[in-house]
RNA sequence: GGGCGCGUAGCUCAGCGGGAGAGCACUACGUUGACAUCGUAGGGGUCACAGGUUCGAUCCCUGUCGCGCCCACCA
């Protein structure tokens, strides 16, 4: 005896173990011979990460495609594995180790370090895998990988020193982006523009006087969103501020970089300013002379139409200062603090003044404040007025983003891009929906070099190595460097390893073939690569999707992948990204525990149609869960009237009409689902198995089933017929919707299994639902049968409604009339006499050749039935409803007649549906003259 | 500044060149022997607005308004 409800929890658990121990997902496991390969490689989580819902959309997904490409008989692996997430785990654990009271990082040293972050990877490492595997994930966990094992790391290894060998890898002394918090460069995706829009407002000659509380205040709430306004004296004159030939206005939005200023630019034609090119400013507070010079940089109509050049700290200005020769300037170390006392590039030139020093070791935010304040208190503060612009903020560590001058490496990614794109424009790899397709082009197309050295310590420790005069030898191993070494010096020298890592997503983007044991030629690489789709979200199209196929392309002279099927991302149900940091996120694990996983993987298939975001909603979580319970009952229906697997069973030659209309229904379910899974429209396919479960196998066919499979007047092989019928298409239900609900389903084919004779099916591992083979029903299609059922369910449907419609209470039974049934008709009817009469709740069916007095009529598909309800109907109401069905009818003629008479739609329209219009309107006209008989009667 | 997307029933969203759909919510009725995590019936929408193309537009094109996102720049 089947449970009286599906209990998830047990049965997930259950069922987990049962795949577990039959390897049901190992690499081509249960696949045809010759099969064509179908690989997926995951898109790794986080080793530190915990299933958030973007990762349950994401690999229910990537689920549903590999179990239908496993029961289609493909070769099927699909690849899992996590990312070491350089800059996350390293925070991860020093978090811990503060909280823990150890010492920190740099006090216990790198390898100590390292060793606390691998001790907390083999602790915590596996909680998003079990949670993967607790969504259902049929991913080949013998397979399993991480970024940083061995084999992957010599994948590292290798391509590192391959770019180099190709010229694409250099090191270089520029401007990075520089998180200050983590203290290290990151890339320039890795930088978020925030905007920023501040509140304080002053101007000299004013009716306020400066105070310096005032801005602070507003400073302190966020530093950023002000643009201020200094006189910067000119050389030789003596600063007045009412005289305008005394000093030069520039704009700047960071006031504390001034320390750093070594130019003043002013665009060539600058008609006001412009005579003053080729004259020196005094830089205040620093006594730095620095000159103003020409340069169309400087946009007359921003601004003051001079712009104040600080090379090290700003992007354009170090391009501004390159062309110019100008000093570069650093003022800051590399917390952000201002950087002083010993800092010979400051002091080289400069005579600042006593308190200018004091801002020595001030963060920067702090010196903005004091910088502004000593300014005001010299005269030189012009205004304040706030100003909308974005500040550049680090994406995991929300700081503000300095741009610092270090020395980095870099990989030249143009030739890599070039080919990348190419790829993509001959259709090797193709993206779904296409629309993203122009992103990727966009970004490709203008893209700068990637900088991979982060200054952390967990990762893939970069692999060169620097002689005594600093000369750098890049390769796989130390000794391989030492060879490159003694050819250079001709000599045996001590070398030390630079001690930077690689960027995380370097690691990333050689996972499609890094897991299939490249640099290896393993037999799974030469046979799953390239692979099959790979399944992700927009957000990571530029971080990994893009850099993968530059990878594949570049190693494997082949494209990744050559499906790419990009998500939406879940939102909050008020459509805001979810994040930690703002606390808005839902716990998938919860809804699986309320509502089983099977309910959240059909809700985000449900809802995963292309083009839009998905605000999940709980309550549509719990719609799914009663459609599994559903399913449940169903089978329970099933099990308790003695429908049970038959030998030998053959859809094909079923007789009875109900029966064929069923297989017809599935048949047709099948094709859509079918159609729907590898076309990446998972909402279609989803739909089409709700639909057909709940609206067709429940609400009607088990329904018309009930009298048969209780014997009622009906012989024991029709019985046997139908229950075999309902035990098949409980099978069919279980495969179809297994892509989906896998738990669930699984659960039910072994319940069957133990309850009816042994499946045979023509190939395929019946004793595991996952590892049967994909129904084809094509030829189950029956029309006769459609038309018959069709009737019979439109007849009871519209009996239903009329009742309702004119009052008659639910409990009552009636009597039903047929006006004038052809034989055709009169046949069906008696078939379907005790179903009629038990869903319809009609007494007894008659056949007459008018309608009786004071019924209530229908006409159904041409025929006409009456309701005598004499005394028991509301004939105002009755009347009313002929009524308004007789204006609508019309309404309807009209619009068709319209349409029918215009010449230009006659002309122009397709013959089909032309043809169309013209049995809408025979077919409308014909139920209006019946409709208007019945209103006659009534009269 | 460049780009992408979205405005369809009270809510969340499908759909789409030829008769407006689902789930939830709502109303009425129903403890019929799978299921109240249910059943039956019902109400509810000038498919954002304005033009255009077309025999025909919710759907295609243009524009407007509103909302969201991505990229770039920002003295």
């Amino acid at each position: 005896m089947m449970d009286k409800t599906f209990e998830p929890a047990a049965v997930e658990a259950r069922i987990s173990k049962a795949w577990d121990e039959a390897q049901a997902f190992k690499a081509g496991r249960g696949a045809e011979p010759g099969a064509e390969p179908y690989c997926i490689v995951i898109p790794p989580p986080n080793v530190t990460g915990s299933l958030h819902m973007g990762h349950a959309l994401n690999n229910t997904l990537q689920d549903v495609l590999c179990r239908f490409e496993r029961m289609r008989g493909k070769d099927v692996l699909w690849q899992p594995g996590t990312d070491h997430a350089g800059i996350a785990t390293q925070m991860v654990v020093e978090r811990k180790l503060a909280a823990e009271n150890k010492t920190d990082r740099r006090s216990m040293g790198r390898e100590a370090f390292l060793e606390e972050v691998w001790k907390w990877k083999e602790e915590s490492g596996g909680t998003i895998v079990n949670q993967l595997r607790r969504l259902g994930a049929s991913c080949d966990w013998s397979r399993e990988r991480f970024t940083m094992d061995e084999g992957l790391s010599a994948a590292v290894l290798k391509v590192f020193v391959g770019l180099h060998k190709q010229g694409l890898v250099y090191r270089a002394k520029r401007l990075v982006n520089w998180d200050p918090k983590f203290q290290t460069a990151i890339s320039d995706l890795e930088v978020l523009q925030v905007e920023k829009t501040g509140t304080f407002k002053w101007q000299r000659g004013g009716e306020e006087a400066f105070d310096a509380a005032k801005l602070d205040k507003a400073l302190s709430r966020d530093p950023n969103g002000h643009l201020y306004y200094f006189n910067y004296p000119l050389e030789g004159a003596s600063y007045d501020a009412d005289d305008a030939s005394t000093f030069i206005t520039v704009a700047t939005t960071r006031p504390e970089t001034m320390l750093g200023d070594t130019g003043v630019a002013v665009h060539p034609e600058n008609e006001k300013i412009g005579h003053l090119i080729g004259r020196n400013a005094v830089l205040p507070l620093v006594g730095r002379v620095i000159p103003i010079f020409g340069d169309d940089y400087a946009d007359p109509e921003k601004g003051t139409g001079a712009v104040k050049i600080t090379p090290a700290h700003d992007f354009n200005d170090f391009e501004v200062g390159k062309r110019h020769q100008l000093d570069v300037v650093n003022i800051l170390d590399g917390e952000a603090r201002i950087l002083l006392a010993g800092n010979e590039d400051f002091l080289a030139g400069a005579k600042p003044e006593a308190e200018t020093l004091s801002l020595d070791g001030a963060d920067r935010f702090v010196a903005r404040r004091r910088v502004v304040e000593m300014m005001a208190a010299r005269g030189l503060l012009v205004k304040v007025e706030p100003n909308t612009h974005t500040v550049p903020h680090g994406d995991r560590s929300d700081v503000v983003i300095e741009p610092w001058l270090t020395d980095q490496w870099y990989v030249d990614v143009k030739p890599l891009a070039q080919r990348s794109i190419k790829a993509v424009q001959d259709g090797r790899t193709r993206f779904t929906p296409e629309n993203w397709t122009k992103v990727y082009y966009d970004w490709l197309e203008n893209i700068e070099p990637w900088c991979v050295s982060r200054q952390l310590w967990w990762g893939h420790q970069i692999p060169a190595w620097y002689g005594p005069d600093g000369e750098v030898f890049v390769a796989e191993s130390e000794a391989e460097a030492q060879t490159l070494a003694m050819a250079h010096y001709g000599d045996t020298v001590a070398l030390r390893r630079d001690e930077d890592v690689l960027d995380t997503w370097f690691s990333s983007a050689l996972w499609p073939f890094s897991t299939l044991g490249w640099p290896e030629q393993t037999a799974e690489l030469k046979h799953y690569y390239p692979t099959a789709t790979l399944v992700t979200a927009f957000d990571i199209i530029f971080f990994w999707v893009a850099r993968m196929m530059m990878m594949g392309l570049n190693f494997m002279d082949e494209v990744p992948f050559k499906d790419v099927y990009i998500h939406a991302i879940v939102r909050d149900e008020k459509g805001a990204k979810m994040s930690k940091s703002k606390g808005n996120v839902i716990d998938p694990l919860t809804l699986v525990d309320k509502y089983g996983a099977d309910a959240l993987r059909f809700t985000l298939s449900a809802m995963a149609a292309q083009g839009r975001d998905i605000k999940l909603s709980t309550q549509r979580v719990e719609g799914y869960r009663n459609f599994a319970t559903k399913i449940w009952n169903a089978a329970r229906f099933a099990e308790l009237n003695g429908c049970a697997r038959a030998e030998g069973f053959d859809p094909a030659s079923v007789k009875q009409p109900l029966n064929r209309w069923i297989l017809s229904e599935a048949a047709q379910a099948a094709e859509e689902i079918t159609a729907g899974i590898p076309s990446f429209r998972f909402n279609e396919a989803a739909g089409a198995a709700y639909r057909f479960v709940w609206n067709q196998f429940c609400d009607w066919y088990l329904e018309l089933a009930k009298p048969v499979l209780q014997g009622e007047g009906v012989d024991a092989a029709t019985r046997a017929e139908t229950q075999a019928t309902v035990a098949y298409v409980i099978d069919l239900i279980c495969q179809l919707l297994h892509p989906f609900m896998p738990f669930l389903t699984e659960e039910l084919w072994a319940q069957k299994a133990e309850a009816g004779a042994p499946r045979k099916l023509a190939a395929g591992d019946a004793s595991l639902v996952c590892l049967t083979r994909w129904p084809d029903l094509s030829a189950l299609k029956n029309a006769a049968a459609e038309a018959e059922i069709g009737f019979v369910v439109d007849l009871i449907s519209d009996i239903r409604s009329v009742r309702s419609e004119v009052n008659v209470p639910a409990g009552t039974q009636a009597p039903l009339v047929l006006v004038n049934a052809s034989p055709a008709t009169r046949a069906t009817i008696e078939s379907w006499r005790p179903m009629i009469e038990r869903l319809a709740r009609v007494s007894d069916i008659a056949f007459e050749t008018a309608a009786p007095a004071q019924s209530a009529q229908i006409i159904v598909r041409g025929e006409v039935a009456a309701l005598p309800l004499a005394g028991l109907i509301d004939l105002d109401a009755e009347r009313s409803r002929l009524t308004k069905e007789l204006a609508k009818l019309d309404q309807d003629i009209a619009v068709v007649e319209k349409k029918l008479g215009n010449p230009d739609f006659m002309a122009r329209a397709p013959e089909e549906i032309v043809e169309e219009n013209r049995e809408r309107k025979a077919a409308a006209e014909a139920r209006k003259l019946k409709v208007a008989e019945a209103l006659a009667r009534l009269a």
